[in-house]
Order: structure tokens, then sequence, then C-alpha cells
RNA sequence: GUGGAUAUAGCUCAGUCGGUUAGAGCGUCGGAUUGUGGUUCCGAAGGUCGUCGGUUCGAGACCGAUUAUCCACCCCA
């Protein structure tokens, strides 16, 4: 046998079904996105290098697809660099491309690039694949889809409203039961600040981030481990078992870091962003979770994650304020606060949970079957009507068995079947089958037309 | 980058202590039924047991290497 042809790992193929599956929570972000006012963008999928390193940390670099130059790559390696086998200043010398690892990144260029040409506030969405090289597992892709919405250039904390609204109303078309977790990392900088630690800021959030997951013991020795001191991590426990509703945990933690500039900041910008929630009333559960970190380093504000209730495979949708993504390509003092749908974690979880409805499915609404020549001609206008009225329709291509037509139309999950043969068009009229009943009635192509366009569509 | 597991038909997997000719279910194709699918019955096709090497009279099974995949960690959507 040849050898068996296969995919990239941790990249995939789609079906038909799984591609209207998509399509189907794709169209309802969008639609959704378009309803709040956000305009669609599409970034090139291969971005500079220039642009993209660096921005992701030390990690995200050595994540990063890299597109080998074209031609004579190698041209310009000098015997030097070849014998120093220095992969990353060897990567620099025939590579100069690479694939996007985010949409953030590539918005944020977009936004420099053509900030005469943007009114500001801007609110864009973008929904495009992204590639990250790193080892695929459950959930976790090497090739995925992001559906991202920003609004740059405002900070009024309504933006920050505005995406848990859109949150709150994507996951309640889609019908995931989720919890919306929302946290700011200038009360994480605070506490940071509070407890005397304040350049460890990074290992504290990565290591409470995982307060959940492995439990306030492991966490505290992690913190040690990484060198943050017995006191510091004393003086955290209290903080982090704090309970009760929101106001209650703001006003415990209020006395506790309120002496902290940027924290009673971050304290004001919770209180003020679930006061908007107050008058919104999202059927989601929005809470404060002071756990909730979120790795990416340019955020400093609000942070938000999204986690189904019914199902455990990590956050399903994410985002925050980042102060100043722009300054990095040289546009300083431009604010922005954005989320990211993980489409297909969504789609796991919906498919875990059986939640895609029936009409996701899209198909032939009606197939005609293939009698021979002479029904064929009589057939082809009729179709054409169809197709005129909006009535997605099409004739077997081949005067096969019928039971096999038949078998294909099922496969195909069609709707309707129509037989005209030469006893229904003797009559004038066709045999109109429900696929899904069985029943069969004789009607004629204006009926047949007023039938399937009907109600029904 | 670190650790663990797996690899047998298109798919999911069984294969006992190393012993004759490699097993099932599902799927595919054909037929029962030349104008009726999703249910039933009958039949058929489909395998270099991931690859290379070793042990042995004998290897799908044991050992080594290699490749691929999956899972967990790190990190993340």
């Amino acid at each position: 046998m040849a050898q068996k042809p296969s995919v990239p790992k941790g990249t995939r193929d789609f079906s038909p079904l799984e591609m209207s599956r998509r399509n189907y929570i794709f169209d309802t972000i969008k639609t959704v996105f378009q309803l709040y006012g956000f305009q669609c963008i599409e970034t090139p999928a291969m971005e500079n290098l220039s642009t993209l390193m660096g921005k992701y940390g030390e990690e995200g670099d050595k994540l990063l697809f890299k597109i080998l130059n074209s031609g004579d790559f190698a041209g310009g390696v000098g015997e030097q660099e070849l014998l120093e086998r220095n992969s990353i200043r060897l990567t620099n010398l025939i590579s100069e491309k690479g694939l996007r690892y985010d949409l953030t990144v590539p918005f944020a260029r977009y936004v420099v690039q053509h900030r005469n040409d943007i009114s500001f506030p801007f609110k864009r969405y973008q929904i495009q694949p992204v590639w990250r090289a790193d080892r695929p597992q459950k959930g976790r892709y090497r090739e995925f889809y992001q559906c991202d919405a920003d609004i740059v250039g405002s900070d009024s904390l309504l933006n920050e409203f505005e995406l848990v609204q859109m949150i709150d109303e994507v996951f309640k078309r889609l019908r995931v039961n989720v919890v919306v977790k929302v946290n700011n990392r200038k009360i994480l900088a605070g506490i940071a600040e509070m407890i005397g630690e304040a350049n460890r800021i990074t290992d504290i959030t990565v290591a409470i981030d995982k307060l959940d997951k492995i439990g306030l013991e492991n966490v505290n020795m992690e913190l040690l481990e990484k060198g943050v001191s017995a006191e510091a991590v004393r003086k955290l426990r209290p903080i982090l078992e704090l309970t009760g509703t929101t106001a209650e945990k703001l006003g415990q933690l209020e006395k506790a870091i309120g002496s902290s500039l940027v924290g009673q900041k971050g304290i004001q910008e919770v209180r003020t962003l679930f006061a908007y929630i107050g008058y919104g009333k999202p059927e989601a559960k929005v809470e404060l979770d002071l756990t909730l970190a979120r790795g990416l380093n340019y955020y400093t504000g609000a942070i938000f994650e999204v986690k189904a209730k019914d199902a455990q495979i990590g956050s399903i949708s994410g985002g925050g304020r980042y102060d100043d993504l722009t300054g990095i390509f040289g546009m300083p003092g431009v604010s922005g606060v954005g989320i990211s749908f993980g489409a297909d974690r969504i789609y796991d979880v919906m498919t875990q949970l059986e939640l895609f409805p029936e009409e996701a499915v899209t198909t032939t609404k009606v197939l005609f079957l293939n009698f021979g020549k002479a029904e064929e001609a009589w057939c082809l206008p009729v179709i054409s009507q169809l197709r005129g009225a909006g009535v997605p329709s099409e004739i077997f291509p081949e005067a096969d068995k019928i039971k096999k037509q038949m078998m294909w139309a099922d496969r195909k999950q069609v709707a309707y079947v129509v037989m005209a043969g030469e006893q229904e068009i003797a009559q004038g009229k066709v045999n109109l089958k429900d696929m899904k009943t069985g029943d069969q009635q004789l009607v004629s192509p204006e009926e047949l037309i007023r039938l399937l366009s009907d109600v029904h569509s």
C-alpha cells in the first residue's frame, strides 16, 4: 500500500458537517460583533519577523513558525555562522517572515500603519487562523482560529462592559453555559506592591493563576521556589482566601491594599465595571476572580476569561486591556481592550455537550432523482425555478439505481427528495418525499415551489 | 523544552505462555429489492501486524533503535 497521507501534527481537515457547524459558530460571533458596531478587517497570514519577535516573550519567540526565505536562502550565510551553529543567529539570516501567532499584534501593527485612515475609537473584529509551534494536545492545536474584537483609542470602561455583554450574548446564542471571570492587572500589581514584591509581579501572577488547579499549598511552594520571600507569601495568603460577593471582596481588598495607588485604581475600575454590568443584567455569571492572571504580559487593566460550566477544557475565550500595545511600533499612548473567542475550543465544548442545532447543518434542501434524459429535461426548469426562489436544489447527475440515489440523499441529509419519473410527468406532477418522516405526496411543480420556499427555510 | 503511554483492516479495537492459515464490530462494495434511504438478511473485498535490526527451531507478541501519534507538564485559545 502507498504511504498513508496525513496532515502535519496539530492541524486538521474539516468535513462538510464540521464546516457547517464551525460556520454556525463563526456566524454567531460575527453577527454579535457587528451588532455592537465592530468592523471586520483581515491581515496577512505572514508578518515580518521583526513585527512578531519579542512580542510574546522568550517562550513565544520559540513558538513562532518561521518561513524560510525564498530562493537561495543559504547564499548569504557565511562559514563563520554555520560553524557557530547558533540557531537564533542562523534563523535571522535565512528567515525574515513568520506566520502570525495571534491577531492582536498584527492588529497593533495595522493601527500604527493606517493611523491616518482610522477614526478613533476604532472598533474592529477579525476572524482568522493563527499558528503556534507548540506541542499539540487535547484542545490545543498548531493551527487554530481566533475571533478577536478590540477597541483602541478609548480609555472608557464602557468598552470593557461592552465586551462582557458581547461574551454574554454570543454564549447565550450558542447555548453554552459559561462563567465570565474578571480581574484587573492593577489589583494584581497592588497586591505585589503590598506584599513587598512589586518587581516579581509576573512570577506572582503566573503562580496564583494556577490556584484552582494545584491548590494553595502548591502555589505557595512555587512562589518560594521562584524566590518570593516567605514573608510575602504569608501576606499573600489572606488575599487569595477572600470570599463573598464581589462588593464584599472589593471591600476587604481595599483594606488590604488600599494604600497602594495602583491597587486602588484597580479596585475603582472593577467597581465601575461591575456597576455597568449591573445595568446590563447579563445571563451568564460574571464574577470577580482575584486569582485570574492570564499569561500575556501586555495586559495592564481589566482581564477576562470565559470558562464553560459543563465541560473541562480550559478557557474558551479571554482578553483584557493593554495600555500601550502600539508603543512598540512607535505610536505611544493608544489604549486598547479586546477579547478573543477560541472557536476551536468552543466547537469542542459544543460537540461534547451536543449543543449544535439541526439547522447548523447546511446542505441541499431538495434532491431530484435522475430517471433519465427525458425526465432530466422536464426537471431542469423546475430546479431553476426553485433556485430562483432561494431553495437549495440539485439533481443527481447520473441515472443510477433509485436505491443508490436515495442512499446518497440520505447520507447528505437532504430534507426532501423529488421523484419525477414517467408516471408523475404524465400527470404533470412530481412525487415529493419528506426524508425525515418518509411521507410522500403528489404535487404540481407550482405547489412544490410554494411548499419548499415556505416556512421551513 | 521535560515526563509517560501507544502503534494490528478505511475506523475502533481483540489477539492467552512465543507455536499451524491474522480476529471482531463498524464502515465500504455487491445481492435479496430493475421506482424508495435511514431497520433486516446473505455474500465479498480489504493486512509487509509503523520501520529497521536483534534473541529464538519459530516473533504480531520478547529486546534494542528509529519514526509517528496520543496524554500530562511548561505555556496557552
